[in-house]
RNA sequence: GGGCUCGUAGAUCAGUGGAAGAUCGUCGCCUUUGCGAGGCGAAGGCCCUGGGUUCAAAUCCCAGCGAGUCCA
């Protein structure tokens, strides 16, 4: 990146001068010109530790501060954005104040809500997640605060749309941290080119006594493979707008304020005491007053072992010191964490933002055990929410949701750690009688398919006297045996048709002002593969979950009519999918003819989609989200995120409210509507289907907008015409999201229908009335477990009289006595066998063959007793036999099975059987 | 979205292609003044469901249902 780019008028006006690092050698800003280091860790160490940069100064009062400051400049204050990143899909938590913006306001697809703007986001971060607590200044939530100008190029690329840029920028923090009383000449503006998210840009890092405070990044770079600018490898290209995108580090001010040995202790200090008191320890500032200030200032510049090494005392010792407070820390961060993630509407889960708040929250289980507080994990989330209801009244409106969840998920984690116990405790005797250690490998495996943490195994395995070596590198062992994966993202074939649809205009879209029309006339703009573009249509492209209309064009002038298979838009432009190929001439009348029934189910199916979400809503909760959803001419799916299975009342009641909403017969209102205004009237909960482009956005209202989506789909003018509304299953597709299938309008009525055929053949097999139908199928089940063990008890019985037959055809040989026979008359695998158990204990061998009742199969069973064994092999008795009857067979030397399908072999495969059994004899005979 | 693991007696689990088991719990008898405990014995299984391979499947293969877990 250029030097230039950093080159300001107002480092010039200020006599701020650039000076390189003598530590890191990186190029810096400063007013001090005796200045050596650039001011950051670890070139610095955080020398405001006890010393505190400017007068304390609580959350509050720096938001409040920083607000104030802004809009005395001009800039308008926003309200905070969730920390789901509902409207991204290539995030899952809020990770910036600038994420709320991308990728549309960025790109300049959709203007600013305002221009410029002030906004203190919360922001959840888990990259450092290991850190939290140890390094004094990682936090899992946090505010950033930030100032965004939005500037775009006029036509010439010239500055005539520009709000302000980096002077300007520069400015306001020197002015700001004036204000708070930061002493200037102390204040490093570090060079540190900024890139993240597809975008690049020069920034400029604020750093203080060792304390980054604030980046101020100004983004004017997009990736592009064509690009001219080369950051770290990858190519960028200037874009239309460039952006003032600034962060400021809401917590660390406050720390920066209060001087204490970390984050935690100055925005935490109500939860540590009462964190501290409930474990029964002692702060360490207390007992090691200076060791922790010390090891504070340092954290930032140097390793735990080299601290140690300072102090004389060894890294064990240092960490039986701090362990406990770290602890304290983590659980003060991750409980506010949780707070903002549950109110949000996150719902833990073992896949998506699910997973994540499911990692916070058994890090916090753990932390919490391992401190011996028996403190509900809820209880210390709802305190954190009463300190930040002030500034965030909204968290306080799920309180009663978050208790259930956290409760919720401490059992499951509980369940989780009693049986990963049994799964170790098994492991580790096994590995106690091989005499060996539990292996590294094994450690991966059961954390990566039980869960269960390595410490967690060696705490149970030692009981067991197993020791347990746990790897330095163990997570990023698991993850390396993961890394092999690999993602192969398919590019979309609409992605190829965007060159060829570009010079194109628009579509109009017939199908939103004349829902019930289905036959239109069009000009043929342009036709290439197989695709038909006609200047204005009323079919349907497939979006949002409902697929695309079908139907035929008529080219009049041609007399020829085509089929529409298929519908995509790309990009504004509608493509029509002809059955075999299109190349139709430019300029040609067509008449369109959408087919209706389709089309009307579709529409049926879309409507109730949002009605059967929105009773969701109502009888499951607030935090109820969709998850993707399918609809179809016969049936319709929806999953949405909840924490448990739907049970049948709830189910029952869903259906039930469905259905009364089609009654009420309520108005549903479909229309354009500028973004940001219904961004504010009615809540980012208009994304529940995905986040369209453009600025104006289509919003589907159903009734006194019990239910308000963004949604392009069709949909019926009144509920009434969605007819009735048949849930047919519910399903869970993964911890944390349901599926719910249901049928609407005639297909609901027909799914009746078939599920009513269901119980009227049932019943009639039966010959019951249907209401009888559950008892009787009881009853039967039941008979039928009698009568299976009658039947086995009989053929125990058989096996007791059937061999006394046999015994009276015993045959001799060589002096010894043998059977071989067939048995009467027909028997199964399972009774051959016992009737040949009842000659274990005789000292003769046996063969005894078998027709099958069931299938045309024979099988053999062979004994041998033990006073034969080296005369008779019985698995080589049975081989021939099994053979000749056309199949195979296997067994032991002393007791051997096979058989065939071979039925009328029977009498031969005897007489092979006892030519086997006397030459063996003879033979031992000869020997004798 | 992808990976891995698991579904066997009321509970917890063994059983990797040739005869469904263990431990706890339940019930009965014996021992004991009684309780606890012990001794002897018994009941209790659609081996998750449906296909397939095989002479033979709890076991192998495929699909489904249910549960757990890790990662993006």
């Amino acid at each position: 990146m250029n030097d230039d780019e950093y080159n300001l008028e107002y480092f010039k006006e200020k006599e701020i001068i650039r000076k390189k690092c003598d530590n890191c050698g990186t190029y810096y800003w400063t007013r001090d010109r005796d200045r050596k280091t650039c001011g950051d860790a670890p070139c610095d160490i955080y020398s405001f530790i006890g010393e505190p940069i400017f007068k304390e100064r609580s959350v509050e009062q720096i938001r409040e501060s920083f607000f104030s400051f802004f809009e005395s400049h001009g800039h308008k204050r926003l309200k905070r954005y969730p920390v789901v990143a509902r409207w991204r899909d290539d995030l899952y938590l809020n990770i910036a104040s600038i994420s709320n913006f991308q990728p549309f306001v960025t790109a300049g697809k959709v203007p600013p809500p305002a221009n410029p703007l002030v906004i203190s986001q919360p922001c959840i971060r888990l990259e450092d997640l290991e850190s939290i607590g140890k390094t004094g200044r990682h936090l899992t939530s946090f505010e950033m605060m930030g100032h965004h100008a939005f500037n775009k190029r006029g036509d010439g690329g010239d500055a005539t749309g520009e709000i302000y840029w980096k002077n300007d920028t520069v400015r306001y923090c020197d002015e700001y941290l004036k204000q708070l009383g930061v002493d200037m000449d102390g204040v490093t503006y570090k060079e540190a080119p900024w890139v993240g998210g597809g975008n690049a840009g020069p920034s400029l890092e604020v750093i203080t006594s060792g304390l980054e405070l604030a980046t101020l990044v100004f983004m004017d770079l997009k990736l592009s493979p064509l690009g001219q600018i080369d950051i770290k490898g990858q190519l960028y290209n200037k874009m239309d707008t460039y952006i003032v995108d600034t962060g400021y580090g809401l917590e660390r001010f406050v720390w920066a304020s209060k001087g204490t040995p970390t984050v935690y202790d100055a925005i935490f200090p109500d939860m540590i005491k009462e964190l501290i008191n409930a474990a029964g320890i002692v702060h360490p500032l207390e007992t090691h007053h200076e060791l922790i200030m010390q090891n504070a200032r340092l954290s930032g510049a140097m390793s735990r072992r080299e601290i140690a090494k300072r102090f004389g005392i060894s890294p064990e010792e240092l960490k039986n010191i701090l362990g406990p407070i770290e602890s304290v820390y983590a659980v003060s961060d991750h409980t506010k964490c949780l707070a903002f993630m549950l109110a949000d509407g996150i719902v833990p889960s073992n896949a998506k933002e699910g997973y994540l708040a499911r990692l916070v929250l058994r890090r916090a289980f753990r932390m919490l055990k391992s401190l011996d507080i028996a403190i509900p994990l809820e209880e210390l989330v709802l305190k954190q929410i009463k300190t930040l209801r002030n500034s965030f009244p909204e968290l306080e409106e799920s309180v009663d949701r978050i208790v259930e969840i956290v409760a919720l998920e401490k059992s499951r984690y509980d369940d989780t750690l009693l049986k990963g116990g049994r799964i170790v405790k098994q492991l580790a005797k096994q590995s106690k009688l091989k005499e060996q250690k539990i292996r590294p490998d094994k450690l991966i495996e059961l954390y990566d398919t039980h869960g269960l943490p390595p410490e967690f195994v060696s705490e149970v395995a030692s009981t067991q006297g197993i020791a347990v070596d746990i790897p330095e590198n163990f997570y990023s062992l698991v993850a390396s045996m993961h890394g092999e994966e690999q993602k192969t993202a398919l590019e979309p074939v609409l992605d190829g048709l965007k060159e060829k649809t570009e010079s194109i205009p628009a579509t109009l879209k017939l199908y939103y002002d004349e829902p019930s029309a289905f036959e239109f006339d069009a000009v043929v703009l342009d036709s290439f593969d197989e695709f038909v573009i006609l200047d204005k249509t009323l079919f349907f492209p497939e979006g949002g979950g409902q697929p695309a209309d079908t139907g035929s064009l008529k080219l009049k002038e041609e007399n020829k009519t085509l089929k529409v298979q298929d519908v995509q838009e790309v990009e504004g432009v509608i493509l029509h999918k002809i059955e075999n190929g299109g190349g139709i001439t430019k300029g040609t009348v067509a008449s369109g003819h959408v087919d209706a029934e389709r089309r009307i189910a579709h529409t049926r199916h879309h409507s109730a989609t949002h009605i059967v979400v929105c009773a969701a809503r109502k009888v499951l909760g607030s935090h109820v989200w969709q998850a993707g959803a399918q609809k179809g001419e016969k049936r319709a799916r929806i999953d949405i995120t909840h924490f448990k299975r739907i049970s049948d009342a709830e189910r029952k009641e869903i259906e039930l409210l469905a259905n009364r909403m089609v009654m009420e017969d309520k108005e549903i209102q479909a229309r354009f509507e500028d973004r940001e205004e219904a961004e504010q009237k009615y809540t980012f909960g208009i994304y529940q289907g995905g986040v369209p482009p453009g600025k104006a956005i289509r919003i589907v209202r159903i009734g006194e907008d019990e239910d308000v989506q963004a949604c392009a789909g069709t949909h019926c003018t009144k509920t009434g015409e969605v007819g009735p509304i048949r849930i047919l299953r519910t399903e869970r597709i993964q911890d944390g999201i349901v599926r719910i299938e249901y049928s609407a309008g005639e297909a609901a009525v027909l799914a009746v229908q078939s599920q009513e055929e269901l119980i009227k053949v049932a019943a009639a097999t039966l010959k019951v009335p249907p209401e009888k139908l559950p008892h009787t199928v009881e009853r039967f089940f039941e008979e039928w477990k009698q009568l299976k063990k009658e039947n086995e008890r009989l053929g125990g019985e058989l096996a007791r009289q059937e061999p006394g037959r046999l015994k009276e055809l015993v045959k001799s040989s060589s002096g010894v006595d043998y059977i071989c026979e067939s048995v009467l008359p027909t028997v199964s695998a399972k009774e051959l066998r016992n009737i040949s158990a009842h000659f274990e204990g005789e000292d003769y061998p046996t063969m005894l063959i078998g027709r099958s009742p069931v299938d045309s199969k024979v099988h053999v069973v062979a004994t041998v007793p033990a006073n034969l064994s080296g005369v008779i092999n019985a698995a080589e008795l049975v081989k021939p036999v099994a053979e000749m009857l056309g199949g195979s067979s296997g067994g032991t030397a002393m007791f051997a099975q096979g058989g065939g399908d071979k039925l009328e072999l029977v009498e031969k495969a005897c007489e092979e059987g006892s030519r086997f059994i006397e030459e063996k004899l003879q033979k031992k005979q000869r020997h004798i």
